[in-house]
DNA sequence: AATACATCCAACCGCACGCCA
DNA sequence: GTGGCGTGCGGTTGGATGTAT
């Protein structure tokens, strides 16, 4: 027995709002309040359009408490931080800014931070850095593999990578610290003020990605099976898993946020140290990820991966959590 | 000036959840 | 406990607009 569908899809209008019906809807609205969205179409003379679609015009756009324009440094930083505890969890970050939906939140992310946060160096998915992920990915592969892993890794963040060198409008400047040639090994880093977070299914996804790219990125006579186990670094680092590292344009250690730490490129920033460097701690949240490079099938399983984390709960803080200075109020959202 | 390409964002879609009879 | 219904949510799409060639 399946749904009744909401409206008649044959009889009712689609697309771009006219500034008449904004007027029905609005004038509506303002008589009789929102209880029950199926009813405004039939009872706002003359308008056709889907109670759902009425809602979401409503809620996205005309609300009177809605604010408009460009979002601010701040709302940005909150936005970054709150996706990197809650993942893409829209309504949730949109609630703790004053006149934004979860639809603005979702465009700003996808439109202009992502690409931010990748020009940063930072993956924004686990909101660790890109040099980070390769040095974790290069300690399970044997050498030859290791030599081909940043032609895997260029490959899966193409894009962001592109951005990075290529792109004038990124806001960020890199900048790579004299004094750290190599990257530390995989682990918590607190001297740089950086923390690895808990292992989370976001940083596996990512994992993968770049491992399934390395067939491709190798001869045939590199392509030896997975060693696993066979060649035990341990947090060493070879000189191609440095020359890795270096290919990347920041390292763990010269990554810096915000105005204190990135120097002079980044003097009057207002994006913190602890914006980016925590992992998205939401379990099974994997909503979102680069779903483009997928199937359909992929997609649709994608899909259920992030209807089901929908249902679990929010990251729970332990000591290999990063802990974000995030204020009592809006925490207390979170949990 | 014309065309191609990139970006942005409003709107749509399908599913999940909570309420209520 | 069950099913219908209204609503909320997140992913995706497509048209409008901007920019590059």
């Amino acid at each position: 027995m399946g749904r009744i569908p909401c409206c008649e899809k044959d009889n009712v209008k689609r697309g771009q709002w006219t500034p008449e019906e904004d007027n029905k809807l609005s004038s509506y609205i303002a008589q009789h309040g929102t209880r029950n969205w199926r009813l405004i179409p039939k009872n706002a003379a003359g308008l056709q359009r889907c109670g759902k679609s009425c809602r979401l015009r409503w809620t996205n756009y005309l609300r009177p408490d809605l604010k408009h324009g460009e979002f601010s440094e701040s709302e940005e930083q909150i936005i970054v931080k709150l996706h990197s505890v809650v993942g893409n969890r829209w309504s949730l970050i949109a609630a703790q800014l004053a006149g934004r939906t979860d639809n603005d939140v979702k465009n700003h992310w996808n439109t202009k931070l992502k690409k931010k946060l990748s020009g940063m160096g930072i993956d924004p998915i686990t909101h660790k850095p890109f040099s980070h992920l390769m040095a974790e990915i290069a300690t399970t592969l044997a050498p030859p593999q290791v030599a081909h892993l940043a032609e895997a890794a260029l490959g899966c963040f193409k894009d962001e990578m592109l951005h990075l060198l290529t792109k004038k409008r990124v806001d960020f400047q890199l900048q790579n610290t004299a004094g750290y040639e190599t990257v530390p090994p995989p682990g918590n880093n607190p001297a740089a003020g950086i923390y690895i977070s808990q292992e989370s299914e976001d940083k596996d996804d990512v994992i993968q990605k770049i491992n399934l790219s390395l067939p491709r990125a190798m001869p045939e006579t590199d392509n030896l099976p997975p060693s696993n186990n066979i060649w035990p670094m341990n947090g060493e680092t070879s000189d191609a898993f440095t020359g890795i590292c270096s290919t990347f344009p920041t390292t763990v250690s010269s990554f810096q946020y915000g105005a204190t730490s990135y120097g002079n490129n980044m003097a009057g920033s207002p994006w913190s140290q602890s914006m980016c460097t925590g992992s998205t701690c939401t379990d099974g949240d994997q909503q979102g990820h680069s779903l483009q490079e997928r199937g359909k099938d992929k997609d649709r399983e994608d899909a259920e991966i992030g209807k089901n984390a929908r249902k679990s709960t929010t990251c729970v803080f332990n000591s290999d959590c990063v802990l974000w200075d995030l204020s009592d109020d809006l925490m207390n959202t979170l949990v």
